[in-house]
RNA sequence: AGGCGCGUAGCUCAGUGGGAGAGCGCUACCUUGACGUGGUAGAUGUCGUGGGUUCAAUCCCCUCCGCGCCUACCA
């Protein structure tokens, strides 16, 4: 029974109506959707949510590639699969962005207002902030869309301030006056983790520091001599001998007339400059730390853009880095400067804007983490989260045993406001999670609210269940939560993972997932850092152009190994493009045998062993690869899939299957051919849903015009290995045949015959049963050889004029009178019998071992002694070969 | 300073305690009934250096050389 006609595939794969057709097919029949069904296995992941500015470049690629490729796989597996997708409002970046837009209007957002300014961040939200979502579906990411999340919503606000309160009340946030990172051109506080160093070329300042009564000086070194108009004491170390004498000094501080103490801290490290240091508790993390210790006074010289103060005296008004040359200069003239060295240390930038971060004592929120992070640690080291790869657990540890309070707050507008209200009567701090309307202490009406937000990274540690409708309930939590993998790049390891995973174990009292995977970055082919301002930057879209999405997905898969950077050779992905295309090809030549077959041609693979040999075999081949594809993505080795995947689809059933089985597709025998397209139509499909998650636009369409009523692909269930297809003789079988094949093929090729002429081959040196096999696919051979008679013969003499090829043990021969050049032929055999003598060379060393012997397992030793015989049997096939040649060489 | 990783074919990279692999590139040949985005065949490696453990090391351990990254409060 046909039916129907049959459809055809273009020529050529042509990717971008495809692609369009199955975006717009799979939305349309919410194939994306979770589901939620009783008793059923679950799947979950949460996107770590792009920044809402941002557009998607190829470390988005990476990432969400290999969420795309688990998700898909589980949800063909059957599993309930939820992948959460969404944004992030990232504070201070869409700040930015809003706040330039409004600067090309000559605007700031002072002139705007606070309420204003936020209406107008949701209006480029609105507008703007879509970009990344449509450039994920484009990549194929099979998000449940209807469930597209954002930090700011209101669900996820609640949420916000629902931990905000409960913290609060635990007594794990407060609110104090300590030093914090300050960005005077963001002016707002930064977190540790927002701050990056960069080595910076700059000056060791040596300064002359005099007594107060005139008896001496000390000399002090610093990096930053503007600060010292902040200094508040000099700090030596109690050991050092050499300031022994200083204990009951005032030093009087140059250029301000101010007299300051001398204090001495374990923390002076005596070697560094000349061992004493200045202290400016106000401008210095470790400074403040001295001035604490030593109940210093604080003296804060900056205002918060980063401008001398007042108490900077005659400096006041100046920048800090003019302020900086102004004194250099007046100390010099003043004679107060020792000397100036070169000298390159690290300086803390802001992430965001790459200015210089000021330390500065400010009122900031913090959250007293460590008992929340002991918590996180207790669950890695019970092994209830697991890090992929190994290698991070180290470095995991290592940062969270020497955690410090998180820094929460942040003086932008654009954020989760913190929900405390101070009464203006009674001073009162209230904490709610809705505004209070009269203060419960003293009753009073005028409550005022906090002006700063929180950290971006606060919203998003709660990501996991926020997204999902917590603090309520829901279906969701009890079907999804923990999720079951978190993929994410291994730069945010500390600013993201960790506090999701404290957040998610304090509240929900579980992980918030299972596994973490944590993937290197991308970089160019040289191993550099992509980057607009080097010019290497690849754009995920502009490839997807040119070489379609699943030539890319299928690259970055292939390149996904564990530990080890990313170097993205374009080459590469066209390499791949090849790929998909012979994929296509491949289906396209097998729907032109299989297309207008009745679909119970397949029952031909239900009974394999009924089949002929090479249909056993690429059986058994397709059972082996769904082995190790599924394995590769249980285990998360990604580019053991794209390899098994590529090794069998190219070299085993293109290659050799639909080669071999030609014969067959185009002979008058009906059971043989149906035999063939069965088979052919089994193992297409199961190849096709095998690379289904990797590749899902080309297979989609492949899949939807193979013979009969189809639904789509994405929701047909994964291939499992049928152990009646698994057939160890089979395999070894046609490896002696393809063996065999390969040797004439050589000859002819080494010795020119053109490809259109037919001769004779002998194949010998053959065992009795081998002799069966390779004489009833005799005509097959003689197909894919162009032969016009093989010849099988256990023992034969052996003309002199023959090209000789020695596979195993077995020998192979074409005569060629007259057509073999004998020096060259000559010369083959030489470059083999090297080979085999140097491997002989080693397998009598360690035969002749005695404690080779005695030592090795067993089967080592056997397959040592089997190897011999094989390789003794091969040399004198050679020795055999090379004495016909001479005996040919009139002499 | 401490920690981590890497060094395998010309290039980009897999891999393993028991006979060195892939893709690209390169060479030769081929309008062989899907694919020239193809086919067939071929060449190319002291698996960074020196030592150790082992019957056996490219793989495990140590030294060194080169490269990269991360963390850190030495002004």
């Amino acid at each position: 029974m046909s039916s129907g006609n049959p459809k055809e595939l273009s020529k050529g794969y042509e990717f971008a109506g495809v692609e369009e057709k199955w975006l717009k097919t799979w939305e349309e029949q919410r194939c994306f959707q979770a589901q939620m069904d009783e008793g059923k296995p679950s799947f979950s992941i949460v996107i770590p949510p792009p920044n809402v500015t941002g557009v998607l470049h190829v470390g988005h690629a990476l990432n969400n590639t290999m969420q795309d490729v688990l998700t898909r796989y589980h949800r063909m597996c059957g599993d309930n699969t939820l992948w959460v997708p969404g944004t992030d409002h990232a504070g201070i970046a869409t700040q930015n962005v809003v706040e330039r837009h409004l600067a090309t209007q000559g605007k700031s957002r002072h002139d705007v207002g606070r309420e204003q300014f936020i209406e107008r961040v949701w209006e480029w939200r609105q507008e703007k902030g879509g970009t990344i979502i449509n450039q994920l579906k484009k990549l194929g990411c099979s998000c449940d869309w209807e469930r597209e999340r954002f930090t700011m919503d209101e669900g996820l606000s609640n949420a916000v301030r629902e931990v905000f309160v409960r913290l609060y009340k635990e007594g794990l946030i407060y609110k104090g006056d300590y030093i914090v990172n300050w960005c005077p051109r963001c002016l707002t506080a930064l977190a540790d983790d927002e701050v990056d160093h960069e080595e910076y070329k700059g000056k060791l300042y040596h300064l002359r520091y005099p007594f107060a009564d005139g008896s001496g000086e000390v000399v002090v070194a610093t990096t930053r001599p503007e600060t010292m108009l902040g200094d508040t004491g000099v700090a030596v170390h109690p050991d050092d001998e050499r300031y022994a004498h200083l204990a009951d000094v005032g030093i009087l501080l140059p250029l301000t007339g101010r007299t300051i103490p001398v204090v001495f801290d374990q923390h002076v490290q005596k070697e560094f400059g000349t061992g004493a240091l200045k202290v400016t508790p106000s401008h210095d993390r470790d400074d403040y730390e001295i001035g604490r210790r030593h109940s210093l006074e604080m003296c804060k010289v900056m205002d918060e853009h980063g401008v001398m103060n007042d108490l900077a005296g005659e400096y006041a008004g100046l920048d800090r880095f003019e302020c900086r040359k102004k004194i250099v200069a007046d100390l010099e003239r003043l004679g107060f400067l020792v000397k100036i060295e070169d000298y390159e240390h690290a300086i803390g930038q802001c992430y965001r804007c790459k200015t210089t971060v000021e330390p500065t004592t400010s009122l900031q929120w913090f959250v007293a983490v460590k008992p929340l992070a002991d918590e996180a640690v207790a669950a890695v080291r019970e092994g209830r989260i697991s890090i992929y790869p190994k290698s991070w657990y180290n470095t995991f540890y290592g940062w969270m045993d020497n955690i410090r309070d998180w820094c929460i707050s942040r003086q932008i507008w654009w954020g989760h406001r913190i929900p405390a209200w101070t009464c203006l009567g009674c001073d009162e701090m209230i904490v709610e999670t809705t505004a209070p309307q009269l203060c419960p202490v003293c009753g009073s009406n005028e409550l005022e609210q906090e002006t700063d937000v929180l950290d971006t990274w606060f919203s998003s540690a709660l990501w996991p269940f926020s997204t999902m409708g917590w603090p309520e309930q829901t279906r969701e939590l009890k079907t999804f939560y923990p999720t079951s993998i978190l993929i994410t790049s291994f730069d945010i390891l500390f600013f993201w993972v960790a506090r999701m995973m404290m957040m998610g174990i304090h509240f929900m009292e579980e992980v918030p997932f299972r596994d973490v995977y944590l993937h290197a970055l991308v970089r160019d082919k040289n191993g550099k850092k992509m980057s607009k301002s080097t010019g290497n930057v690849l754009d995920p879209l502009d490839v997807m152009g040119r070489y379609g999405t699943d030539a890319m997905r299928f690259t970055l898969i292939a390149f996904a190994a564990q530990g080890r950077e990313i170097r993205l050779d374009e080459d590469r992905i066209e390499g791949y493009r090849f790929f998909i295309n012979k994929i296509w090809n491949a289906a396209r030549f097998s729907l032109m045998h299989v297309g207008s077959c009745d679909e119970t041609i397949r029952d031909a693979a239900e009974r394999p062993a009924e089949l002929p040999l090479v249909h056993q075999w690429i059986l058994s081949r397709t059972a082996r690869t769904i082995d190790a594809v599924r394995r590769g993505l249980d285990e998360y080795h990604f580019n053991e899939v794209a390899a098994a995947l590529y090794q069998f689809i190219w070299h085993e059933f293109c290659d050799w299957y639909l080669e071999w089985i030609k014969a067959d597709l185009f002979s008058d025998d009906e059971h043989a051919k149906n035999q063939a397209r069965g088979v052919l139509l089994v193992v297409l499909e199961t190849v096709i849903k095998l690379i289904h998650p990797v590749t899902p636009f080309v297979t989609e369409e492949i899949w939807s015009v193979l013979p009969g009523e189809r639904k789509v692909l994405m929701l047909e269930p994964y291939p499992h290995r049928k152990n009646e297809w698994l057939n160890d003789s089979a395999e070894s079988r046609m490896s002696l045949l393809m063996g065999i094949i390969s040797g004439i093929r050589n000859i002819r090729s080494e010795a020119d015959v053109h490809p259109s002429k037919r001769i004779e081959a002998f194949v010998t040196s053959i065992s009795d049963e081998q002799a069966a096999l390779v004489n009833d696919f005799s005509s097959a051979i003689s197909d894919m050889t162009r032969l016009s008679a093989l010849h099988v013969q256990p023992k034969t003499d052996k003309p002199s004029d023959a090209a000789t090829y020695i596979f195993n043990d077995i020998e192979i021969y074409v005569p060629l009178k007259g057509l073999i050049d004998v020096d060259s032929e000559l010369e083959k055999l030489g470059r083999e019998r090297v080979k085999v003598e140097a491997g002989l060379k080693q397998v009598n060393g360690k035969l002749n071992n005695r404690k080779f012997l005695a030592n090795a397992p067993e089967a080592v030793v056997l397959k040592e002694k089997e190897k011999k015989e094989e390789l003794d049997s091969r040399l004198l096939r050679i020795t055999e070969a090379e004495d016909r040649l001479k005996d040919s060489v009139p002499t």
